[in-house]
DNA sequence: CTTGGCACTCGGCATACCTGAGTGCCAAGG
DNA sequence: CCTTGGCACTCAGGTATGCCGAGTGCCAAG
């Protein structure tokens, strides 16, 4: 009974199922496959496969099915993730360069891997822990009105209202947000989002005191602002391809769709794949912390400058991990490309 | 056979089907309603009311439904929407002003409208057609990048990034982005979005001609802008909720769901619901345009200046419309009051 | 270790049957 | 003319039953 020949048998149960979604029996291996034993043998090995935990049957008189633990090793040793043909690739650089400006080309993303897979795309907004400011405008909407806006380097833009306590509108009032503007600036303008928060600090104190309430109130918001940024945000498409998969999961699909509503839970999610290198990451079912994604696997990988912002599909543990895999990484790798640009 | 009780019967069968989700017979009328004749009479009136074509019976022996029909004569006519307590208003209150900038409003508001409706929430960015450029800045990213942004009267930002031809780093070039930047907002700030557009048409020819083309770029980009910021936005929540929702879709709601991602597809339906009063709208099953939303009915207000832009519910024509309404138009009226403040 | 043979299991399908909710109709009563 | 009780009829859905075949496990021979 070889170690290797077990693993063939483990690997065509994978396939298999994940092709026709049903258990699979001796016999039907013994057709789909050149196994070159019979039936008899391909059972003993499907026992002891089941022994190791890696297959499991529905019930007495049915095939196997992959269980988590069989999926993981398929992933880990058994497959090799197929690269895309050029034809694909072309699309996906074609379907890509069209965007117009970052939120295009997140949307864009998403849609687009959410049909490469059939299955739910997850995609972080560009992770900006290294990110700095680009530049802060002040902009006055009424007398006592005035708008803060972030920009960033990495494209993005936060903007916050506040209620003034000082009229702006007087020539000193515009004086001061002049100034204001330019102090700002200096301070801010090339660092980092944290350390931009611990230089405006000090910026109060060095106004009048008239002014100070006025100038706190900006900082403050600058502040939540800078925060608000550093938390990513998360888009995803495909959540359709979620009922096209019916009896894939167990339940219902909702504990699953309230799951991917929570952005928080996505960010996690994401955030705790490890996707420090080039690799793609795979999590399994029961692999999974969220009790509502516990019968789904996702398959994510980072992308953009040092790959510190995540990507990826989330679908049923049945489903095709070396196409998915290969469609994160292609589509990972064109993000980062026009990202850097 | 009076006209009047039959309406009552009808009224008493919307709401019993809504409640139990069973078709609904005469016996069970006669008991959870008080309409004070004989089940024989009842059984009479739901013939005619099936003749009218109002209910329907699934097979022959079960009780009856409410047809798209049935659900309308009853909106139109026999519901009346119940106002909500005032500790749910105060909860909405509460909820809504929490928000820190306009994403949040949105974000909230729609997430709020889920829970409280246990349906799709769907709601537009607040229309920009009558909105006005309240700034424009361009921000040199590097020597030869440019960002443009503009910010709209409501709050809303919008960017654009360009390659430059020219070398902004020289003093040269900062003049001219200056220059042009005052000359922008010169032209610009404080019109229609529209209007703005076709002002900032004669801009290049004032310059330099080696200056125009970087100038081109720019008012192309803005262009650019302008137009996408009038196409409106929307967001939703609460899509875990069609899950929980069964039986109630006929088929699956595999298409439901994909209506629902297609954000071109929600904004024409919330665009072509005319609710420019302030009342709320409804539309019924097959009554909606889009195919994969035949089984589905809408419940929809304007909010905001003008009530240019639509916020609603989405869920199956089995749905509570008395207190889908209300809801509704509760949220509508906070929504409405904290953008307007 | 492999293989063919064989007994055994059990889910799923088909069939049949029964029950009860619900209807439609009718004839009698107000 | 409307209402009502009575009654025959229909039919979806649940339960009981039997059969079939895919699939297994085990064993003895190669």
């Amino acid at each position: 009974m070889s170690e290797e020949r077990r693993l063939a048998v483990l690997r065509a149960i994978v396939q298999d199922y994940v092709h026709t979604s049903e258990p699979v029996g001796s016999k039907a291996l013994l057709e789909r496959h050149q196994l070159g034993v019979s039936a008899a043998t391909i059972r003993n090995d499907m026992s002891a496969l089941e022994e190791e935990g890696l297959i499991a049957a529905p019930h007495t008189s049915a095939g196997r099915i992959p269980t988590d633990a069989g999926y993981r090793l398929f992933v880990d040793r058994l497959a090799s993730i197929k690269p895309l043909s050029a034809a694909e690739r072309v699309a996906i650089a074609r379907f890509l360069e069209g965007a117009v400006d970052l939120d295009d080309v997140v949307d864009r993303t998403v849609r687009l891997l959410a049909s490469l897979t059939h299955q739910v795309a997850v995609m972080q907004y560009p992770s900006l822990t290294r990110s700095s400011v680009r530049h802060i405008e002040l902009v006055p909407m009424t007398a006592r009105r005035l708008m803060v806006v972030l920009i960033v380097n990495t494209g993005r833009v936060e903007q916050r209202m506040i209620d003034a306590t000082r009229d702006m509108s007087t020539p000193e009032g515009q004086r001061l947000v002049a100034e204001l503007r330019q102090r700002i600036n200096e301070l801010a303008v090339d660092r980092r989002l944290g350390d931009a928060a611990a230089e405006l600090e000090s910026l109060p104190g060095r106004f009048e005191p008239d002014d100070r309430e006025l100038v706190r109130a900006v900082v403050g918001s600058l502040d939540d602002a800078l925060v608000e940024e550093r938390e990513e945000r998360v888009v995803l498409a495909g959540t359709a391809n979620l009922a096209r998969s019916g009896t894939d999961f167990p339940l219902s699909i909702g504990p699953v769709l309230e799951a991917l509503e929570e952005h928080v839970v996505l960010l996690k999610l994401l955030g705790t794949m490890g996707h420090d290198e080039e690799a793609v990451a795979v999590r399994i079912g029961a692999e999974n912390p969220h009790a509502g994604l516990q019968s789904t696997s996702v398959v994510s990988t980072g992308y953009g400058t040092g790959r510190v912002a995540g990507l990826g599909v989330l679908g049923p543990t049945r489903m095709d991990y070396p196409l998915t895999m290969a469609s994160v990484r292609a589509v990972a790798r064109y993000v980062s490309d026009i990202l850097e640009s």
